[in-house]
Formats: structure tokens, C-alpha cells, sequence
RNA sequence: GCUCCCAUCGUCUAGAGGCCUAGGACACAGCCCUCUCAAGGCUGGUACGAGGGUUCGAAUCCCUCUGGGAGCGCCA
């Protein structure tokens, strides 16, 4: 029942020709996603493109995503991380049809509050004589592992208190003992499934020793509730990490001695960062939020992630609602992805260029105060969007269109000195004549100064801008104002005479 | 150690036995365009981890090795 029949190859060959996850078993139909994060830590990028892929699935599927906040592990969750969470993914744009912050009919969604359906399947499997309790210690446990490793062998559960007569538990509970709840793994059993990225996988049972599925403390563990809770909301089709792939067998065992739907599952290649090395909190600046800060736009982020590990068919810039058409879970790669900057950045500046002027404004909100109102606003970002990768870049243009004096760097004064005062008088009268005629200005000064090209417009990009490089001039010459441009023009006749 | 996953330019990838003297994108270099930068256009270099098979023919299928990763937690 766990085997997807009828796919002659396995699924990733067999999505990209057809629909991505039909089956014999399982008709084709919309999918219900889910992304289930825990609390404890910052969303760094290899999370967030798990996200973005179970959204994706959903939408590209007609069908629909919930988001669940997997907090049973009380010591490190945190509710300020959940709300930074929250934020994160909603500014990456990613929509959730059920979560913690929305509702839905499967809630509640943070397992914190799922006891009563925790304690449920444990009874199930309580009855069914599937779980026993283990009263070993952590340190126990620690030196029998180290022992096993030390042995050559696997660094399993000894099976302690597998066999421990009930009438000894009850006594070491009676005498306080608070013991942990582990799942009795049954031996010589096979289990399969088919990935939908990796193909069909196989696992035996007795490669894997009796897992806790209740801590002593009472909270449910990772393998049961997030099992459970996959099939308690309905969840069709589980996209998560590849450090997942091994431990599947184990929930597959424990749907099925609860007689629950095992979903399909969907193994997505890990994130590296430039080292090599996972993707985690000490790789540097890979978290959402870090990414956020620096500046980079959700869209760049998007197009980013739509092509790490997945072969988007698209070339180009793709606007947020077009994205779930070009995604096919089939053509997900099967290894790991390094994240790249340059690759990013590519993207940013693609990001900027598709921006509209409401999100750029926005983008820059702070660093504007000075250019004016909006109308000169919306003139300048028109004026320099070309010229940006991050917000910090506008506070240099700002300062040229804004600031009473300008200083030229190195290269500026070399074009001013070398044009000569000469040079600067023809400007600054044209200037009285044409101003603020940049087009006619610029005409005239070409005529009486015989110069033209970069030898007329590198030495007034210099003079009124302080730099050889940046953005258009005619615009920016538009918003300084025609006193400014006269102070500049003359300043550097100034300067040029003394001789620099 | 055991089990599992993975392996094409520096990076992201195309590739389903002949369409591959391996294609695209990013990055890099050169040229063009241009008042500069960016964008755009053109050109260039760089890859099938190794060894064995199977086949008339292998990047593609099989095996071994090597390399990388994950799991084997009262973390998720």
C-alpha cells in the first residue's frame, strides 16, 4: 500500500512528462503542502527555499499550503521567533491557507496545543502493545552508544527495557521514575516508499532501533507528532529536507500502526553554503532575515530560489504570479545546491529594474527625506533606480543633487583639471543662457568648446557630479537646479585655474 | 562503524543510449554600443570524479572505487 504503482520510472522522470505526482494509488489531484518550522532560530535560506517549494507545489497543484509550528521542544522555542518567522515568510510572499495566525479547520497549529491528538494515537498504540517505557537515563544512553560506535556497530537502543515485565515498570513508576515512551520497531519488515524526488527507497526494520516517541517530560517527539499531525490536517504531499530521507521509515511505521494515511513524501537536496558545509546559523549571513537587512529585494530572493536546485524552465525575471506556473517538483534536482551571492545578486539587480517606483520608494524609505516632495521624489528614483543594488547605494546620489558643496574624488579632478578653465567659462555662460535646458546647454557648449562625446560630458559629469561614473546626467542636472549647477560649474573653473 | 542519499564548466543547471567536437544562465575576459556606470549585443575560456563492464555506439545502463552529505538523539 505504500508503493506507488504504475510508475514505470521513478518519479522524477515520470513528473516531468505528466502530471508530478500521480500514482495508481492516489489520483491526481491538488496537493496539500505544509511547512512545519520550529521556533528556535532564525530562518536561514535553505528553510526558507523549503517553504517556497511546498508554496509552490501547492499553487502549481491548485491546491493549498498550511503552515505548523513544531514547538514541543519548550526549551528553545520562542515566541518572538515565531512572530520574526511570520514576518519572514510572509515578506518572502508565501500564502498559507491554515497556520497559527490565519486558523483553519485543522487547527490548533502549533503542536504545543495538540496534546489531546498526541495522546490519542499514543493510546492507540499503547493498546495495541506497540510502545513500552524506557526508564534509562541520557547517560546511559550516551555510554551505550559510545560503547556500540566503539564496537563497530550501529549506535542503536540496546533494548533495555524492551522486555521490562509491566509489573516492574508500574513499580519503578510508583517509586517516581519518570519513564520516556519508545515505539517497539518491528523486526524483518521492509519499508518502502516512493520519493518523489528520489525514486523508490527501501529501508529495513531492523536497521532501526526503538525510537522515543514521548520524552519523559510527557512532550510528544518529533517522529510522532509530526507524523500524526501530517495526517490529523490532511497533509497529501510532505516536501522537506534530505536529512529527513532516513528517518521517513519511521513514520511510515508509526502511520501505519495508527491505520493513518502516509502521505507522499518529497526529499529536497540540502542548501550548502560557500564552504561546502550545510547551510546553518554558522555560515555567515544565509538567514532571511540578514538577507532581508542587507537589502535584498523578496523578488531576487524568488528568482533565486525558483532555479537553486530546481531546473526552472523560464530564463528571465519571473514576476511573483507566474512562478507556480514554471515549477515542476519533477525537475528538482536530486544533489545539493551551493548558495551562491553573485547568483543572488544577479537576481537584485534584476529585482530593481522590475521594481515598480511604489516598492522602490518603499525600498528606500528614509534615505529620501531630503530630495523633497514627492513629485521630485518620484523624479529622482526615476533618475538613478539604474544605479542601485542595495538602498545604501542613493545616499552618494542623494548627496549630489542635495548637498551645498560637492568634493570630487581622484578621478573627477584629473577630468577637471585636464578640461581646463577655459572650459568651465564657456559652460558656466552657456549655462546663463540655456539653463535649465540641459539638451540646448550641452549643444552649445559642444559648439564654442569644439568638444564632444566624453571629452564634453566627462569633464561637466565631473565638475557637477564629483565622480566619472553614475547616473544619467540631463535628470540629475534637472534636480540639482540651475543655481547649484552654476556653483558647481564654476567651482571647478575655480579649481581647474588654480592649477590642479 | 552501519544504513541511506548524491556526483556534468568556478556556481546553478540541460541531458531519459546515437540529436553531444556536451547546451543555457551567473561569474570572468575581450569587443561593440554609449557622456560614465549599469543594461544590451557579440566573442572567448573552463565540465561529464576514477576504473571496469553491457552495447555497433555511454554523460546517459550495471558494478567497484573515490569524494561529498545525511541518518543512527528524551533536536527538529
Amino acid at each position: 500500500m505504500l508503493r506507488c504503482q504504475g510508475a514505470p520510472r521513478p518519479a522524477r522522470a515520470q513528473a516531468g512528462r505528466s502530471d508530478p505526482v500521480t500514482c495508481a494509488d492516489m489520483p491526481a489531484a491538488s496537493h496539500v503542502t505544509r511547512f512545519a518550522p520550529s521556533p528556535t532560530g532564525a530562518l536561514h535560506l535553505g528553510n526558507a527555499r523549503t517553504a517556497f517549494f511546498n508554496d509552490l507545489a501547492a499553487r502549481a497543484s491548485g491546491g493549498r499550503m498550511v503552515l505548523r509550528i513544531e514547538d514541543t521542544d519548550a526549551e528553545r522555542s520562542d515566541d518572538a521567533l515565531l512572530v520574526k518567522l511570520l514576518e519572514d515568510l510572509r515578506w518572502l510572499g508565501l500564502e498559507w491557507a491554515e497556520g497559527p495566525d490565519v486558523g483553519g479547520v485543522h487547527g490548533p497549529y502549533r503542536q504545543s496545543e495538540r496534546g489531546t491528538y498526541y495522546a490519542r494515537a499514543i493510546d492507540s498504540l499503547e493498546a495495541q502493545g506497540r510502545v513500552y517505557p524506557c526508564f534509562c537515563s541520557p547517560e546511559e544512553l550516551r555510554l551505550s552508544r559510545k560503547a556500540q560506535l566503539a564496537a563497530g556497530r550501529p549506535p542503536r537502543y540496546a533494548g533495555t527495557c524492551a522486555a521490562l515485565p509491566a509489573a516492574e515498570a508500574a513499580r519503578r513508576v510508583a517509586a517516581g521514575a519518570r519513564p520516556a515512551l519508545r515505539f517497539r520497531v518491528p523486526a524483518g519488515k521492509a519499508i518502502e516508499f516512493d520519493d518523489l524526488i528520489h525514486g523508490p527507497q527501501r529501508f529495513a526494520s531492523d536497521d532501526i532501533g526503538d525510537f522515543v516517541i514521548r520524552r519523559a517530560d510527557g512532550s510528544v517527539a518529533f517522529f510522532l507528532g509530526n507524523a500524526v499531525d501530517d495526517a490529523e490536517m490532511g497533509i497529501t504531499l510532505v516536501l522537506r529536507g534530505d536529512d529527513h530521507l532516513a528517518n521517513t521509515p519511521r513514520q511510515v511505521m508509526l502511520l501505519e500502526a495508527l491505520a493513518m494515511p502516509v502521505p507522499r513524501y518529497g526529499h529536497l537536496p540540502l542548501l550548502l553554503g560557500p564552504s561546502g558545509a550545510p547551510l546553518s546559523k554558522r555560515e555567515g549571513a544565509a538567514s532571511l532575515g540578514d538577507l532581508r537587512a542587507q537589502g535584498y529585494l523578496p523578488g531576487a530572493l524568488r528568482n533565486y530560489l525558483v532555479r537553486l536546485g530546481h531546473a526552472c524552465p523560464a530564463g528571465g525575471w519571473l514576476e511573483t504570479g507566474e512562478m507556480a506556473k514554471h515549477f515542476d517538483l519533477g525537475r528538482s534536482s536530486k544533489s545539493a545546491a551551493h548558495f551562491d551571492e553573485a547568483q543572488l545578486r544577479h537576481w537584485q539587480r534584476e529585482a530593481v529594474t522590475h521594481a515598480t517606483e511604489a516598492e522602490l520608494l518603499e525600498w528606500l524609505s528614509g534615505r529620501l527625506e531630503r530630495v523633497g516632495d514627492p513629485g521630485r521624489r518620484s523624479a529622482f528614483v526615476a533618475a538613478v533606480r539604474g544605479n542601485l543594488l542595495f538602498p545604501a547605494d542613493v545616499e552618494p546620489l542623494v548627496a549630489i543633487v542635495c548637498d551645498a558643496a560637492i568634493a570630487l574624488d581622484d578621478d573627477a579632478g584629473r577630468e577637471v583639471s585636464a578640461a581646463g578653465p577655459a572650459f568651465f567659462e564657456q559652460a558656466l555662460d552657456a549655462w546663463r543662457v540655456h539653463a535649465p535646458d540641459f539638451k540646448s546647454w550641452t549643444r552649445a557648449v559642444g559648439g564654442t568648446t569644439a568638444r564632444k562625446g566624453a571629452a564634453l560630458y566627462m569633464p561637466l559629469r565631473a565638475a557637477l557630479t564629483g565622480h566619472t561614473h553614475g547616473p544619467e546626467l540631463a535628470p540629475l542636472v534637472a534636480l540639482m537646479g540651475s543655481e547649484r549647477v552654476a556653483e558647481r560649474i564654476a567651482a571647478a573653473g575655480a579649481r581647474a585655474a588654480a592649477g590642479g
